[in-house]
RNA sequence: GCACUCGUAGCUCAGCUGGAUAGAGCAUCCGCCUUCUAAGCGGACGGUCAGAGGUUCAAGUCCUCUCGAGUGUGCCA
C-alpha cells in the first residue's frame, strides 16, 4: 500500500471533493484529480492551500469565478480549515495548524513518516551510471554522473522502487592499448607508490601527445603495429602486455573505488567492458544468421535510416564489435540477470544518438524489455575554455577539486576549531562539507542544463550551496543537545501560531511529494530547490522565534520539536542526495 | 543538410503536469553578534522571460518560424 505523500492535501482534496459533489452533482473528477490540482497561492495573506477551478468551471460550462464562490458555500468545517474565501477563481484555504501536529510533525519525530512506500506498485529498476575508463583520469566530469546517478538510486529506493545500482568501467579499446604503449615503451618515470591510479591516468594523454608527435616519423608504423599486438594480447588473454593490462587496470579501479568510497557510493553490480566484448560477438554473428542484421560495405548492423537513425554498426569489417554491439549484449544480460522492469542509463546528452539507434535495434530484433530501457541524458560538464578532453589532458582532475574544497574549508571555517576538535574531527569535518559543496553543486542543476566548471566559483560556500544546509542541519543538533529535546514531552502545537513557525510546518508536509517526484522524473534539483527553501524557512524561524528565551516552558518544547522536525527532513533530504550531514561544523 | 539540447536580473540558476503580482544565490550598497553556531538574518538595487506569430478564459511554460549557443550524425567509446 502506497501512502500519500501529503496528508494535508489529501485531507483537504477530500473535503473539496465531498463539496463538489454537494453543491454540482456527479462530475468527472475524482479526489485524486482535486488532489493533484491544489497548489500554493502567491503569498500567505491569501491562504495556505489554493484550489483553481478553472476545470470545473469548464464541465459545468460556468465562469471559474461563480464556481468557486458556489463551491465555497460546500465546504464542511474541519479541523484542519480555519477558513475557506474564494479570491476569483480560486478557493482558498487558511490552516488551522494544531492537528498537522498530529498529522505531520509527530510522524516525522518518530520517523514513521520515511517508511514509506510512496509508490503503489513497487519497480524493479536498474540504474546504470558511472562509466569510466580505466587507463584514464577521473575528471570533475564524471563527479557529475556519479552524483546524480547516486541521487537517483537514494531517491527511488526511498519511494519504494526496488533499485540495483550498476557500474560499467570501460577497461578494454584502444585508450588502454595507447596508455600501455606509452607506459611500457616511451615511459622513464617509475610507478609512484600511492596514486598509481591518477599517475596512469596522466600517461594517457602523454601517450596521445607522444603518439601525435611521432606521427610521420619512422616510428609510427612501428606504433600502429604494438597496438595492435597490445590490443590482440588483451583479447587472448595472454602475453606480457595482458599481464601489464591486468595489473595497470587494477590500479585505475582501486581509483574508482577510491573515489566511491569518498563519494559514499555502492554498486551492486559491476559490468566491465571486457566481461561483455566477446560475448557480444558472438551473439551479434548469431543475429547476423539469423537475418536480423545484415551486410553493408563490409560490415555487419541493422539499417535504421527509416527511423532517421543511420545505419547501426555492430562488427566492423575487421571483425571486432563496438560500443553499440556491446550494449545490446548488456540489455541481455541485465534483464536475465535481475529481471528488471525498467533498465536506466545515465549518460551525458552526447550519446543519446547512439542510445536511440541501441534501443531502436533491440526492438527490431524483438527483444521483449526494448520498451523498458531508458536513456537518461544530462548536459555535461565543461571549462571555461571548453570541453574536457583526457587525451589533450585538458582536464580538472577530481582530486583536485576535492583537496582544495577540503583545504579552502579547514583554512576558511574549521580553523576556528583549531585546540577545540582533534585534527581527526576537523579533517573528517572537512570531508564532509567538501563532499556536501561537491554534490549539491552537481545536483542543483538541471540536467538538462551544461555546468561550466569554475574552480574559484565552486569554492565559494556562501548562499545556496551545500555547506548551507548542512549549517542548518548542524544548527538544529546543537540547539537540540543545548534545550535538552527531549521527545517523550507531550506538545501543544496550538502554540505554534507565527508565520514563520507555520511556513516551516506547511513546507515540512511537503517533503514526500518532493521526493516522490523528484525519483519519478529524475530531477535531483527538485529536491536541491526544496532543501534550500526549507533551510531559509528554518532560518528565518530560528531569528523570529527563540527557544531557550521563549515566554513558557510549553512554548519552548513547542518550537524545539518543531526544529528537531526541520533537522530530520533536512538529515533525510540530504541523505536521499548523498549527502552526509555533520552535527557540528 | 538532418536530429537533439539550451536561451529567464550584470554573473550562476529556480520556476511542479499551462494558472493569481516571474523567484533565489553571487556581485554592489545599507543594517544586525554582552541572546540557542554570523558558513547566518533583514533591507535596497536589478527583468520587454532571445525575437515574432499562434493555441487558450489564462503562456516563462504548449505549437510554428527566425536569431543565437552547444552537441551528435557508418567502421572511436
Amino acid at each position: 500500500m502506497a501512502n500519500l505523500p501529503n496528508k494535508i492535501i489529501e485531507q483537504i482534496s477530500t473535503n473539496i471533493h465531498q463539496a463538489i459533489l454537494a453543491g454540482f452533482g456527479q462530475l468527472p473528477i475524482s479526489p485524486t484529480d482535486v488532489y493533484e490540482a491544489i497548489g500554493s497561492p502567491p503569498n500567505v495573506k491569501m491562504g495556505h492551500l489554493a484550489f483553481p477551478c478553472f476545470n470545473l468551471a469548464k464541465m459545468c460550462k460556468s465562469s471559474p469565478k461563480n464556481i468557486a464562490q458556489e463551491l465555497v458555500k460546500f465546504i464542511n468545517s474541519s479541523p484542519l480549515i480555519k477558513e475557506v474565501k474564494n479570491f476569483g477563481p480560486y478557493l482558498n484555504f487558511f490552516l488551522n495548524f494544531e492537528p498537522i501536529g498530529p498529522l505531520v510533525l509527530e510522524d516525522i519525530l518518530n520517523q514513521s513518516i520515511f517508511e514509506g512506500p510512496l509508490v503503489a506498485n513497487s519497480k524493479k529498476i536498474m540504474f546504470e551510471y558511472s562509466q569510466p575508463n580505466t587507463h584514464k583520469e577521473l575528471h570533475v566530469g564524471h563527479m557529475r554522473n556519479l552524483c546524480l546517478g547516486n541521487a537517483l538510486v537514494r531517491l527511488n529506493r526511498y519511494i519504494g522502487n526496488e533499485v540495483t545500482a550498476a557500474t560499467y568501467p570501460g577497461d578494454v579499446g584502444t585508450h588502454v592499448a595507447k596508455c600501455l604503449w606509452y607506459l611500457k615503451y616511451r615511459n622513464q618515470t617509475p610507478p609512484p607508490e600511492t596514486g598509481k591510479g591518477p599517475w596512469l591516468g596522466k600517461l594517457y594523454s602523454l601517450a596521445c601527445q607522444q603518439l601525435e608527435k611521432e606521427l610521420g616519423t619512422s616510428e609510427e608504423e612501428q606504433n600502429r603495429s604494438l597496438l595492435t599486438s597490445i590490443l590482440k594480447e588483451i583479447e587472448s588473454q595472454s602475453g606480457p602486455h595482458y599481464e601489464l593490462w591486468q595489473t595497470t587496470r587494477q590500479w585505475s579501479i582501486d581509483l574508482m573505488k577510491e573515489v566511491y568510497k569518498w563519494a559514499d557510493v555502492d554498486f551492486d553490480r559491476w559490468y566491465f567492458e571486457s566481461e561483455v566484448d566477446s560475448p557480444s560477438i558472438m551473439r551479434a554473428k548469431e543475429f547476423y544468421q539469423q537475418g536480423l542484421y545484415i551486410e553493408s560495405d563490409g560490415a555487419i548492423g541493422v539499417d535504421l535510416s527509416q527511423d532517421k537513425l543511420g545505419f547501426c554498426m555492430m562488427i566492423k569489417s575487421d571483425g571486432t564489435g563496438l560500443y553499440a554491439t556491446k550494449d545490446i549484449d548488456l540489455a541481455y544480460k541485465k534483464f536475465e540477470e535481475f529481471n528488471l522492469d525498467q533498465s536506466v542509463y545515465i549518460v551525458d546528452t552526447r550519446q543519446s544518438y547512439h542510445f536511440n539507434q541501441v534501443f531502436k535495434v533491440l526492438e527490431k530484433i524483438n527483444f521483449p524489455h526494448a520498451q523498458n530501457c531508458h536513456h537518461l541524458d544530462y548536459d555535461f560538464v565543461e571549462l571555461p575554455s571548453g570541453a574536457m578532453s583526457s587525451r589533450k589532458g585538458d582536464i580538472v582532475p577530481l582530486t583536485d577539486l576535492i583537496d582544495q574544497m577540503q583545504n579552502t574549508i579547514k583554512r576558511e571555517y574549521l580553523s576556528r576549531y583549531e585546540g577545540q576538535w582533534s585534527s581527526e574531527q576537523i579533517n573528517e569535518t572537512a570531508n564532509i562539507v567538501a563532499q556536501g559543496a561537491i554534490k549539491y553543486g552537481m545536483l542543483r542543476v538541471d540536467n538538462g542544463r551544461k555546468i561550466v566548471f569554475n574552480m574559484q566559483e565552486w569554492l565559494k560556500l556562501d548562499g545556496e550551496t551545500g555547506p548551507y544546509l548542512q549549517y542548518v542541519h548542524a544548527r538544529i543538533v546543537s540547539l537540540c543537545e543545548k534545550q535538552n529535546y527531549d521527545p517523550k514531552i507531550a506538545i501543544d502545537w496550538s502554540l505554534l501560531n507565527s508565520a514563520s513557525e507555520q511556513a516551516v510546518m506547511l513546507k515540512l508536509s511537503q517533503f514526500n511529494t518532493t521526493a516522490l517526484t523528484a525519483a519519478t522524473t529524475y530531477k535531483t534539483a527538485l529536491m536541491c530547490s526544496y532543501l534550500y527553501e526549507l533551510g531559509k524557512l528554518f532560518n528565518n524561524f530560528y531569528i523570529e522565534c527563540p527557544i531557550g528565551k521563549a515566554s513558557s516552558t510549553e512554548l519552548k518544547n513547542a518550537r524545539l520539536a518543531l526544529a528537531k522536525s526541520c533537522g530530520q527532513i533536512m538529515g533525510q533530504g540530504l541523505a536521499l542526495l548523498g549527502i552526509k550531514a555533520p552535527n557540528q561544523m
